[in-house]
DNA sequence: GCGCGTTACTAACGCGAGTTAGCTGCCCAG
DNA sequence: CTGGGCAGCTAACTCGCGTTAGTAACGCGC
């Protein structure tokens, strides 16, 4: 194996340009405010080009107080990732945020239950942090935002006074039943994403809830039931939501791959969707449109979700103000797993 | 906000104790050499304790010459990652075998085109590199392997002096185009998961070809058929394929995704799964087994995968031996998509 | 009572940068 | 001829930690 050379330093390049190492940092830094001469200036920048100089990572963070990096802390399971089809996208609209920002990005996955992340913070490995699928009795990240570090939760947790990302679940959960409202249905059943315990679930369960009662359905709770994450838990769920009653003429599934699993069960019940039962999804994942039939879902914008929390904290890191709770809008993505009630004789 | 109070530092700990800093060291990395008297290791822990000391990442990064961070260089477009269903899966695996060996991940998303990485390495952020995707006219990563710089392919690519983690791509495309012949069918087209360039690509072809050349069916080129990445590349590929002949009675579709695009196209063309047409797939992605009909695939070790290059790595790092090529084993999943060709009579 | 080996620690340097305070020469006004 | 100001640069300190070389105290054998 190759022996690599020593790497140049700073120091190294003042000496090759004949100056002090002063001077290089002034130039390579861009320090405007110190007059130096455009000859000395090309000197400097020739001689890093030449001895391949880049300045030390470590040495930086060091003297300058800050690591220009930024710690994505991911807070679910191993098999939640495996299931989770945007977390890559996320992780990519964060990533390239924090780029042009000139972050980088360390990532941190941790079972909800195993370990802690504070360290990174406290380490000052990390300038900030973002914290995806934050739970209310993580009494840590409680901590670190009471002492005030710079932290932006991606998904929604009440009390904690970090500013958050995240997207209206309660408000595209309306939408996604309405629509199944205005297409005539009245039996609508529910399938939720994860255990309520999740904020995301409840609030898209509430939305679920004010579609139904704004018009006047009444809400049953024995037409709600709870889904996890996985397409096997989307199946067990239809199957219990048919063996408990076969009226429902639609359901509001509220994720795209629990849909999945729920779609095979309507198919081995020997119903059909559209035609027996509508559909309605929630994520829009790059699959969706390609389910048999096309999924009508929510579209979640991923990618933009994980920009604008990389945005977000990137601007508290240069002391840039920073809203408290942003709120991305989500669409209505009508496919073919949804048509009208086959009773139903139309609008006014 | 609240204003933070200023970090402990290891002199703060050692001032606390009434040791000296080197003595703090010393018993905070439990230097065993140096005799320490367990009444002062008490002192200097509980002091630690009492001030929440963590050392500064960066200074011991530094002084140690040594980042205790690895790069993870992720070479695919961003309409890639968000159609790899194992990515986060693969994530998961490098960041917990990392994890144990003391390192964090550091992630940096690139596009095939766009942006360097090499300075990650050279400005040592990182002590080392996992490249996943591994392009052949990558000449950075050439470059940075030829100066001897710790770095992991995952993915295969030739010539490049690396170690390199992967699956047997040939080998089990050979495999699964077996399962196929072993049922009794003749006319097998190909659907790639890629273009050829891809060497994942170009080997899963080859090991078709060896199937269908080692059963002596005769390799028709005009059966296989580009797929790139996505659903709706495989439903247009499927459909070509179908325009090209309407002999084929079974399919091996080197992605689950390509070969849910294949599925859909199948069903547009009034050919039943797998009654008319058998289908395998490649990768085993959470939802093929509750694809319509469940996928036959190839699974892939996601997670193993990661962690495998993780490890890999670490031990690299630590000077310990590393075998050039790591081939972890794939299995054949077998469900409903494959079935016994309508005419064969069984075998010997 | 001297030499020698432990035991238990510490002083001081180095890692590679950013940054502050100040120094040197030169030009020009007075 | 002197003083002031500015352009252009540098000496020296700092960040927080790891580590080498070395010191002081103590016990022990003879």
């Amino acid at each position: 194996m190759a022996e690599r050379r020593r790497r140049a330093t700073s120091a190294d390049v003042a000496a090759r340009a004949g100056v002090s190492r002063t001077t290089v940092s002034f130039v390579l830094n861009a320090k405007a405010d110190a007059g130096i001469s455009p000859g000395t200036r090309r000197r400097i920048e020739e001689a890093a080009r030449e001895l391949g100089y880049h300045p030390h990572g470590a040495a930086r963070a060091l003297a300058g107080g800050t690591s220009q990096t930024i710690g994505l802390v991911l807070r679910q399971s191993a098999e939640q990732v495996a299931a989770d089809a945007l977390l890559a996208e996320t992780l990519w609209g964060v990533a390239s945020e924090a780029r042009t920002g000139g972050y980088r990005v360390l990532v941190e996955p941790l079972s909800p239950d195993g370990g802690r992340y504070s360290d990174l913070l406290l380490s000052q490995r990390v300038d900030g942090l973002i914290v995806s699928g934050p739970r209310v009795d993580d009494e840590e990240l409680v901590a670190l935002v009471a002492d005030g570090f710079p932290i932006i939760l991606q998904g929604s947790l009440p009390d904690v006074a970090a500013p958050s990302v995240d997207i209206d679940n309660r408000a595209a959960a309306r939408t996604a039943v309405e629509h199944l409202i205005g297409l005539g249905h009245r039996r609508i059943g529910c399938i939720t994403n994860a255990p309520l315990a999740y904020t995301a679930a409840a609030d898209r369960v509430a939305g679920y809830r004010d579609a139904i009662e704004a018009a006047e359905i009444g809400f049953d709770a024995t037409l709600v039931v709870e889904g996890a994450f996985d397409a096997a838990s989307g199946r067990a769920a239809m199957a219990s939501l048919l063996a408990v009653t076969d009226r429902v003429t639609a359901v509001f599934v509220a994720s795209d791959i629990v849909a999945f699993g729920a779609l095979r069960a309507l198919r081995e019940a020997g119903r059909s969707v559209p035609t027996d039962v509508s559909v309605v999804g929630f994520d829009d994942i790059p699959l969706a449109r390609h389910f048999d039939p096309p999924l009508t879902t929510i579209r979640l914008p991923a990618n933009a979700l994980g920009a604008a929390a990389g945005r977000a904290l990137v601007d508290r890191l240069a002391g840039r103000p920073t809203s408290e709770r942003t709120l991305l809008p989500t669409d209505l993505i009508v496919r073919d797993s949804t048509t009208v009630h086959r009773n139903h004789t139309g609008g006014p």
